[in-house]
RNA sequence: GGGACGUUAGCUCAGUUGGUUUAGAGCGCUUGCUUGACAGGCAAGAGGUCACUGGUUCGAUUCCAGUACGCCCCA
């Protein structure tokens, strides 16, 4: 057979994808077997692959396909959602570069441009996983605004109001006036910003008195309602119960004291404007003020302000401060640096404004949510993220759901022509509930539906029970089979949006968890620790990542170096390592196919003994593995399979099994070779699921449908410690072989004598395997200590090398000295403690007996070097 | 300002209820190799006062307290 000396990923991946879609093995129906479920965490149509969602959804991946591998039913559901303000922020600018204005065509037109949008551009994301092999049930796709989903959230609005849970109130919102919405807390990002403090002068009523205020906003000055001053304040008591008048506008407000106010601050007195700050909003209601909203929807003033009106805010600050400077009411300006509120979503910058929008009671959910991972009903990987949860739960506010756009579930609210609402899942319903409850003469046309969409999270709170149509249809057989999901896969910064609330939602439709595990992966991060962003431009592009490496190279490359929970500094070095490690499987494939198989031949003793020793190692390996993967560690989970495969597996065993060049090999080796070779891929297979099908199908001829993907993994069998511990043993014999051929020049084809005292020591069960390795022409046993030898000691046993040419005496004293010293140290520091009786008294006996047999060791090992030294200088 | 988490080799991280030959891995580094599977490789090495200071204990990287620094969340 010609193999090529380099696996190329290119040919072998897609050809495995689409063996595997046509075999359907992605595809689940509820049958006996048990159930392995994962929800994707919907990413937004909007996007484009990225090194997060690589990790994301390589992990849940690996999950899922070794899931598949014990025989579960396993079953990754993929799906999208609708991210009401990208997208709609998405299809405006494009209907903008076409000239068409959004407010002009109307709601049911622009959403039919926005679906348009989706139907082209939502799926990218999902053929993008493809390439990176997720072996998702592609017929199960979901998409938060399809039917069945859509259909389900308004389901859930309607009881959760019915309820009393959802409530409409005026609140201090973040307004994203480049999106025309809200946005809410969590997606304003707060930047220092470069920017002024203006000093004003306020004329106090009736007086030729003055009271200087300094602000960041001077435009909003036209939306004061009071002057705050701190109640001990001497510089202010003169001013106290007065009037003072705002500038420009001349209307008297009044001088209020409160202790909120920060003395040292600025001047000490502190405009308020209740419409446009969150502080003074709260002292707006608690001094009974009013509150004038000076802005309207796009950030232009409004009819309110009195002045300006349809300017932009940003133009009215510079307007406004040469107009103060022109009405003496300027005393000036200094630099300044505070934090502004950025949207997200659009980068514009967010003006906090009183606005009326509905809400969800988050109390009594969040206790039952905080309940469940506390008692360990949900388990958190890694558990350090229980207690910003705990956090997060304990101190709740209630949810603004509400958004003001179109792309998304219109809210079910109707409204009457006297102010009454009503809720329904249809304009139909809404007037029959209207009809029965307030007004017998109410015709459709006098409903008119809320404006508003819910909040896109309304939506993927539900995902785990939607994606199975279990609100509509809460006893259908799909979510009976697949609800509660096994394991959910997310990243850290959404455990507030999406996970606390996917679990209040799960106990409030379902009465049970949505989910029994969530791992939470690290953020993928640049070299110099930075959030990969767009705006950088510091993110690799993963599909050509995928080209450069393969998509096995770049999954084994965000795994090693992505322990649960860490962030991930991400280097492409780490996929190539992971491509170097498929090299190295496909060439240890190369060395295996290329021998002939010579059914006559015996084996020989060292091949009987590799594969007894493999065998072992092995299946010790294969329950650490197990392990690591019972508390989610996969990155160690992948480094005991890399180490097995790379060190064990090629640099040990078929090293030994290697027969000579152009020699045949027995045919019982070979077949334990191919066999082991099988498992090894089998336990890969989650991590590299297209090279490992590759070799699967080039190690035998498989009959149709024996594929990796579907095979079982082995259950593993006892291992042989003994067995183990003497091999590791050997192998010291080995490496000290070859220390001493590297020191003496003396090259590996050339065979040398290896020397030993008579004597049982546990390697010498491996002796055939270290005289092939060690080229050795026998191992000789004898009972003096030849002359002009060089020595190495394993253990506590002295091995000889026979020099033609003289040894250095002198060296070999000092290296043995050195030696003696260490070892004396060690024994010094073992006596110490068995010299301690309290150490004695009060340690475990098992303790205490390993000091005494760490002791016997260190002394055999002394006195072999003692002897040594003797013989060497006599 | 309040809270959470962290600090172990050059880098990224393990270290399981305190005791395993005076701390482990991968990468990187050093040295030597056309060694008939693989230079995307092989072999052999070097490298750590476990942040600091106290305490508990026969014994502390491990438990407790404080300090310093880092990072994240909330205001």
């Amino acid at each position: 057979m010609n193999i090529p000396s380099k696996y190329n990923p290119k040919a072998t991946e897609e050809k495995w994808y689409d063996h595997w879609m046509s075999k359907k093995y992605f595809h689940s129906e509820p049958d006996d077997r048990e159930p392995f479920t994962i929800v994707i965490p919907p990413p937004n149509v909007t996007g484009v692959l990225h090194m997060g969602h690589m990790l994301n959804n390589t992990i849940q991946d690996v999950l899922v396909r070794r899931a598949r591998m014990q025989g579960k039913n396993a079953c990754w559901i993929p799906g999208t959602d609708h991210a009401s303000i990208a997208t709609e922020a998405k299809v405006v600018a494009k209907l903008r570069a076409e000239g068409i204005d959004k407010d002009e065509i109307g709601r049911e037109k622009f959403l039919e441009h926005a679906w348009e949008w989706k139907e082209k551009h939502g799926g990218i994301i999902l053929e993008q996983l493809k390439k990176l092999g997720a072996s998702c049930d592609w017929e199960r796709t979901r998409f938060t605004m399809d039917e069945a989903l859509y259909e389900s959230v308004i389901h859930v609005f309607i009881d959760l109001f019915d309820k009393g849970l959802i409530y409409r109130g005026i609140r201090m919102i973040n307004w994203d006036s480049k999106a025309g919405t809200a946005v809410s807390d969590e997606e304003v990002i707060y930047k220092e910003v470069r920017s002024k403090l203006y000093y004003i002068n306020y004329q106090v009523e009736d007086e030729n008195d003055w009271i200087t205020i300094a602000t960041t906003r001077p435009e909003t000055i036209l939306g004061d309602t009071a002057v705050c001053v701190h109640p001990d304040d001497e510089r202010f008591k003169r001013f106290h119960g007065k009037n003072v008048l705002v500038p420009l506008l001349n209307r008297p407000v009044p001088i209020i004291i409160d202790e909120y106010v920060d003395r040292e601050f600025g001047t000490g007195a502190l405009k308020i404007t209740p419409a446009h700050d969150l502080h003074d909003y709260e002292l707006g209601i608690k001094h009974k003020l009013p509150g004038i909203d000076i802005f309207n929807d796009n950030g232009t003033l409004s009819e309110a302000a009195g002045l300006y009106v349809g300017k932009d805010r940003f133009a009215v600050r510079d307007e406004i401060v040469k107009d103060l400077e022109k009405s003496g009411n300027l005393v000036k300006i200094e630099n300044y640096v505070n934090k502004v509120g950025f949207s997200e979503r659009t980068n514009e910058v967010i003006e906090p404004r009183l606005s009326q929008q509905w809400f969800l009671k988050m109390g009594e959910l969040a206790k039952r949510a905080l309940e469940v991972v506390e008692n360990g009903t949900i388990r958190f990987h890694p558990s350090k993220f229980k207690n910003i949860y705990r956090h997060w739960m304990e101190n709740v506010r209630d949810w603004n759901i509400s958004r003001q756009l179109w792309w998304g579930q219109q809210i079910p609210v109707y409204y009457l022509p006297d102010g009454h609402m009503v809720v329904a899942k249809s304009k139909e319903e809404a007037l029959e509930l209207a009809i029965k409850k307030y007004n017998p003469d109410l015709k459709m046309d006098d409903l008119s539906q809320d404006e508003d969409v819910l909040d896109t999270w309304f939506s993927s709170w539900l995902w785990p029970i939607t994606v199975f149509d279990g609100i509509r249809h809460p006893d259908n057989k799909d979510i009976n089979y697949y609800y509660p999901t096994n394991d959910l896969v997310t990243a850290p910064d959404i455990i507030f949006f999406w996970v606390a609330r996917m679990i209040m939602a799960g106990l409030e439709y379902r009465k049970k968890v949505p989910f029994r595990n969530v791992y939470f992966t690290g953020i993928v991060r640049d070299k110099l620790g930075r959030k990969m962003s767009k705006t950088l431009g510091n993110s690799p592009d993963p599909l050509k990542l995928i080209e450069k490496y393969g998509a096995d190279g770049v999954r084994v490359g965000m795994l090693l170096t992505a322990p649960a929970g860490n962030d991930l500094p991400f280097d492409p070095a780490l996929c190539e390592q992971g491509r170097n490690f498929s090299n190295k499987i496909w060439n240890a494939l190369r060395l295996v196919k290329g021998w002939e198989i010579d059914p006559e031949l015996a084996q020989p003793q060292s091949s009987e003994l590799a594969v007894r020793w493999f065998e072992s190692k092995y299946n010790k390996a294969f329950v650490e593995i197990e392990s690591f993967f019972s508390k989610y560690r996969l990155s160690d989970a992948l480094m005991a399979s890399y180490k097995l495969v790379w060190d064990d597996f090629c640099s040990w065993y078929l090293e030994i099994i290697k027969p000579a060049y152009q020699h045949p090999v027995d045919k019982v080796t070979f077949e334990k070779t191919v066999a082991f070779f099988e498992d090894l891929m089998k336990m890969l297979h989650p991590f590299m699921p297209f090279l490992t099908e590759e070799i699967w199908h080039l190690l035998c001829e498989r009959k149709e449908g024996d594929d990796i993907i579907i095979a079982r993994l082995p259950e593993a069998s006892p291992a042989d410690k003994k067995i183990i511990r003497a091999f590791e043993k050997a192998e010291q014999v080995i490496i000290g072989i070859r220390k001493v051929r590297m020191e003496k020049n003396i090259p590996n084809r050339e065979s040398i004598r290896l020397i030993l005292k008579k004597g049982k020591h546990d390697e010498s069960l491996f002796y055939p395997v270290v005289e092939k390795l060690g080229n050795i022409v026998k191992i000789e046993e004898i009972n003096e200590k030849p002359d002009n030898v060089i020595t190495f000691i394993v253990g506590a046993q002295e091995y000889y090398i026979p020099l033609t040419e003289s040894v250095n005496v002198g060296d070999e004293i000092a290296k043995l000295k050195e030696e003696l010293k260490y070892t004396e140290g060690f024994l010094n520091s073992v006596l110490k403690k068995l010299a301690n009786e309290r150490f004695v008294n009060n340690a475990p006996g098992a303790v205490v007996a390993k000091e005494k047999q760490k002791q016997a060791d260190a002394e055999a090992r002394i006195n072999a070097l003692k002897d040594q030294l003797i013989t060497l200088q006599s």
